[in-house]
RNA sequence: GCGCCCAUAGCUCAGCUGGAUAGAGCAACGGACUUCUAAUCCGUAGGUCGCAGGUUCGAAUCCUGCUGGGCGUGCCA
């Protein structure tokens, strides 16, 4: 995504050793082309071949009109690495295989350690980062569809700021859009004030609920007459095509299957939406409140956008009616990031921005860029077909405007190097047309990336929604999966061999976290630009690759010092002494030493699935060692010492790393 | 119509932006609990990386075409 070093520079050895083969690279190669030979040193992808392995003899003998392995043992024979690998290797083709000598890795492990940091050090050059993201409409409660920009831009904000780069992470809140029309509209005609009273933000969610059924209500009767005659064109052209005979011409029949396969598809589908229409319709008629409603207010759809309208030119009850129900919608907000661990420095929603729109269309018709076409003033680019629309012919902003304004106010405010929209794949051209402009127009330098992301899809492949056909409440997703991982809990201790250790509240304390966890790691460990499918089962199963098998392996970690009585302040001020003798030691420190190479991998193209990756490499690295290294009835105190450090630094990597994700980790489970 | 994205084991997914024999987890099968927690470990089986070409020492990865699917597409966000 971007060519700049992200590398974390401290303790790191693919960073020791491209450091090491710099200038030799640099003698083959002209500068610009030193990185990219530097970048084909890289972990060896099989255990045989060594620890790492660098690939740049086989262009470079390409280039140089030599034998690549030649080159290769040429490029050995320069460099000066004796200190840090016992053995070097050429294989195949010109592979060149490095293997870390223990020594070295023994100090390194050591001080890894002894560093609070865990042996991750700094960024060479830190940025100004803005994160924009989980930015959901407050007064609509929130769904299924705002966990992964929330869970992944949350854990992107930790991960940029851990290696030293200033981030500020920005809640751009839906607090200004059609839907308060909506609710002051619904306010205004049907609250129940008792109810009101008694749970405001539940009062005025019924209140858009039901405003948003008689709108759909309406627009989906005055659809049916078109749904009707569009499905009976469908059946004409399906009729139509089943009638033609087949020529004889393969090529000729093939494109007529085609067409004949699309129309039927076309017509089930129109059938299927027509289906979706009546069935909002009958939900109405089939109520006698509902109906009655409906029927008292058939221009509804046009008035709600009347009080949106009046909203936004500062009339006066409206204004008052945003602004008590607003702090109280950030409130009920909030409680679903205080369970989930994620804040934000700050929180402008689209309302702080409201009265620096005409600025921003003045400003583009100033410079020519904008334009009016067809009523509305316009953003017309080269790339694209149509315009970015920055006023409506009516006169109202969109949300182009608005995120041109933050645009704006986030380079005065900030000065950033770099934005991040952590925002659902369907809004890119969205996006693609704003960094355009913005770029064009007045933030010439900025970086802006769209970190998108794919749907959270059912058990069958379609978009996640309940059997109503609504997004599935997201705290009601929280709660299941921690009233699962109670049972799981539960069913555990209950089963083990000397009786249970956990009492009712640490139980509940362990499922919350690992509940969380498990909905949160679900959604991380999968790479953000597809699509996934959301199983309880799968993510609950906490076996394989979940955060509870992290969890675990970190509370094993704590477990052996709690049976071994160990002292963890005193344990961390005694010397290091990491030794690694047994093959799965050296196969976890290893791994312990390629944390800040999976962080860096991380940034690269922001995404934190390179994290999970990682853990549960090191995860099974542990347990691995853990079945096999007793620690605690090691074969002589030296040894014992040893793996007690190492237990401890795999138990900090693993916590560590979860705090990335927003994840948490238990003493027990 | 145009644009963007996707297709990898029975299922869910990785695959570090061109490297060695394509990996994991689940499910299946076979082993390991007088234990530092078996929420674990070890092993077996499972693939024409959608199809066809091309680029090159080397392709799941890059290019072209095709097939199948998703999404977006002038006044919602």
């Amino acid at each position: 995504m971007r060519p700049k070093d992200t590398t974390p520079n401290t303790m790191n050895i693919l960073a020791e050793l491209k450091k090491r083969f710099h200038d030799v690279m640099a003698e083959y190669a002209g500068d610009s082309d030193v990185q990219s030979l530097l970048d084909m040193i890289r972990p060896a992808q099989d255990a045989r071949f060594g620890d790492y392995q660098a690939n740049c003899a086989m262009p470079l003998g390409k280039q140089l009109g030599k034998a690549p392995r030649d080159v290769a043992a040429e490029i050995l024979e320069k460099v000066q690495i004796d200190d840090i690998c016992s053995h070097t290797d050429i294989a195949g083709p010109g592979f060149i295989n490095l293997t870390v000598c223990q020594d070295w890795l023994n100090s390194q492990v050591n001080s890894a350690a002894a560093d609070n940091r865990v042996g991750v050090g700094l960024v060479k050059d830190p940025e100004t980062y803005i994160l924009d993201y989980s930015s959901p409409n407050v007064a609509k409660p929130m769904h299924v569809g705002h966990i992964r920009s929330t869970v992944i831009g949350d854990s992107l904000a930790r991960t940029l700021r851990f290696l030293g780069h200033k981030v500020i992470a920005d809640n751009h809140l839906g607090d200004w859009g059609t839907q308060f029309g909506m609710i002051i509209y619904g306010y205004k005609h049907f609250v129940d004030q008792q109810a009101y009273q008694q749970h405001e933000v539940k009062e005025l969610s019924r209140l858009y609920r039901l405003v948003n059924q008689l709108i759909e209500y309406w627009k989906s009767k005055k659809g049916l007459g078109s749904q009707q005659r569009q499905i009976e064109e469908r059946m004409t052209d399906v009729e139509r095509l089943e009638r033609v005979d087949p020529t004889g011409d393969k090529k000729e029949d093939k494109k007529h299957a085609k067409a004949l396969g699309r129309a039927r598809g076309q017509l089930a589908q129109a059938r299927q939406a027509l289906e979706l229409l009546h069935a909002k319709v009958t939900a109405v008629d089939g109520d006698q409140q509902l109906y009655a409603y409906a029927q008292q207010h058939p221009d509804i759809a046009r008035s709600s956008l009347l009080e949106t309208a009046k909203l936004h030119e500062g009339d006066v009850t409206n204004r008052e009616l945003w602004e008590e129900f607003l702090p109280k919608c950030r409130e009920d907000i909030q409680r679903v990031y205080t369970r989930l661990n994620v804040e934000f420095d700050v929180e402008y929603g689209e309302s702080f921005y409201h009265e620096m729109l005409p600025g921003v269309v003045a400003g583009l018709q100033e410079v020519g860029l904008a334009s009016e076409s067809e009523g509305a003033q316009c953003v017309f680019l080269e790339e694209f077909e149509t315009p970015m629309i920055i006023q409506k012919s009516d006169g109202a902003y969109l949300y182009a405007t608005t995120d041109l304004a933050t645009i704006n106010y986030r380079m005065k405010e900030w000065d950033a190097d770099e934005i991040l929209y952590v925002v659902d794949h369907r809004q890119s051209e969205h996006f693609q047309k704003l960094f355009a402009v913005a770029n064009a127009w007045n933030a010439p330098d900025v970086k802006l990336h769209h970190i998108s992301f794919g749907t959270v899809l059912d058990e069958n492949g379609r978009p996640y929604k309940t059997r109503s056909g609504d997004a599935v409440g997201l705290e009601g997703l929280l709660d299941e999966a921690v009233r699962k991982a109670f049972e799981v809990v539960s069913a555990n201790d209950d089963g083990k061999p000397n009786g249970p250790e956990l009492d009712e509240a640490t139980r509940n304390h362990i499922a919350d976290v690992v509940g969380h966890g498990a909905i949160k790691y679900a959604d991380l460990s999968h790479n953000r630009t597809s699509d996934y499918v959301f199983s309880y089962d799968k993510m609950m199963a906490l076996e394989g690759n979940t955060a509870t098998y992290m969890q675990y392996c970190y509370a094993r970690v704590q477990s052996i010092f709690r049976k071994g009585g160990v002292e963890l302040a005193e344990l961390r001020r005694s010397p290091r002494a990491i030794v690694l003798g047994h093959e799965a030691e050296r196969a976890l420190a290893m791994m312990l030493m390629r944390y800040s190479e999976a962080l860096g991998n991380v940034l690269d193209e922001y995404r934190p699935n390179q994290l999970t990756n990682y853990l549960f490499d090191l995860a099974k690295r542990f347990s691995s060692f853990f079945e096999q290294c007793p620690v605690l009835k090691a074969e002589d105190e030296a040894v014992k010492q040893s793996r007690l450090q190492l237990c401890d630094l795999t138990g900090r990597v693993i916590a560590h790393g979860l705090s990335l994700l927003g994840i948490g980790v238990v003493e027990q489970m």
